[in-house]
DNA sequence: AACACAAGCAACCGCATTTGT
DNA sequence: GACAAATGCGGTTGCTTGTGT
């Protein structure tokens, strides 16, 4: 039986949100009831998101627009996602609340399928949780905090560093394509260790992955992984703004905040935030971007890869896009394309 | 089985911003 | 430009559900 309401929610309401106070009417409040959501869910049908106050008028249902927007963004939008937050997800929410604060909505964005209401909750929840365990409030918070970006800028970026040496590209030989998803090596873990040659960064031995890529010729297997390779992030050559929508929260960027995050906070705080380690969280960024990305080796890579073994088989090497031979984009997923086995 | 408490979540409120007149 | 309405956002509340005793 469901306890009495202490306030009474199913009571009047005046429409609120700028909706004319004049116009006070008695309107439903609390839980939204089956048929509530059928007249919503047939309104946008017919007449698309917007106008929630149009939809009271018309529809007769006895809720304010900001009831209804309310409904819809959080229950009926196209493309939400009902399952819990995935692992990716969690880490990636705890990177863009030290750079964002509580800009819920913001957040959302870089996660899709995901509100920021259901966002908040989460944060509140983790928050909660901490306060009981008598740790900070905020999980990146006691420490002498800056915000990544112009940290960033006062540092040298981290370096991922990706090791031992191996086959050259050019010892590519095409294959079919394999009908197997993309998955992480069993026999090369993650670790950290200091970069050699650049001061006190943090590196990652990285995993590699399994994944079927592509190129004009064709899919092909560019042999065992890895190739030794030590470079920057592309993100700290590429980097955008973090509130820009037309960029995606990449893979390189995120393991690039992770870097941040580690080298201000020390890897305790984010391993005891996060409930996880960092080889782990590695593992776990890599995972949601590499398979959640559609990898297609580019015509430079198989065409310069005499340039590119060079490189790759000089680990303080420092090498361009533009030596490389490839675009930006092509850049942007080096350092994960480099540990990849073909099939 | 009954109760207490914690955790998760949906929904509300107030304020800010944007849009329309 | 001024005003009102609509929309969006973040903080908060309180209901529901799960878990332990």
């Amino acid at each position: 039986m469901r306890p009495p309401l202490k306030k009474e929610r199913a009571s009047t309401a005046v429409a609120g949100g700028g909706a004319s106070a004049t116009t006070q009417q008695l309107l439903k409040r609390g839980p939204w009831t089956p048929a509530e959501d059928t007249i919503l869910k047939e309104y946008v049908r017919k007449h698309g998101e917007g106008n929630w106050n149009v939809l009271q008028k018309i529809s007769g249902l006895q809720r304010t627009g900001k009831s209804c927007r309310l409904r819809w963004v959080n229950n009926f939008r196209p493309n939400l996602k009902k399952e819990s937050f995935s692992p990716y997800e969690e880490v990636l929410i705890l990177l863009l609340h030290d750079e964002l604060g509580n800009k819920w909505a913001q957040i959302a964005k870089h996660l899709p399928g995901r509100t920021d209401n259901e966002i908040k909750n989460y944060w509140n929840t983790l928050i909660n949780r901490r306060k009981r365990a008598g740790l900070p409030m905020c999980p990146l918070e006691n420490q002498q905090h800056m915000p990544l970006m112009s940290h960033r800028q006062e540092q040298n970026a981290p370096y991922i560093a990706i090791s031992p040496p191996a086959l050259k590209p050019s010892q590519a030989t095409l294959s079919s394509f394999p009908s197997t998803m993309p998955q992480l090596s069993e026999n090369q873990g993650v670790s950290i260790r200091q970069c050699p040659n650049r001061g006190n960064n943090i590196s990652f031995q990285l995993p590699y992955f399994t994944y079927p890529v592509q190129n004009c010729l064709g899919y092909f297997d560019l042999g065992p992984p890895p190739y030794a390779v030590t470079k920057e992030l592309p993100s700290s050559q590429f980097s955008s703004n973090f509130g820009d929508e037309k960029m995606p929260h990449g893979s390189s960027r995120l393991l690039d905040d992770l870097l941040q995050v580690i080298d201000l906070y020390g890897i305790e705080v984010i391993e005891e935030t996060l409930k996880a380690d960092v080889p782990t969280l590695v593992d776990m960024i890599l995972r949601e971007t590499t398979a959640s990305t559609s990898l297609t080796v580019l015509p430079g890579w198989y065409n310069h890869s005499s340039s590119v073994g060079e490189f790759l088989n000089d680990p303080l090497a420092v090498i361009t896009d533009k030596e490389i031979g490839i675009d930006v984009q092509q850049l942007e997923w080096m350092p994960y394309m480099a540990p990849v086995e073909f099939y």
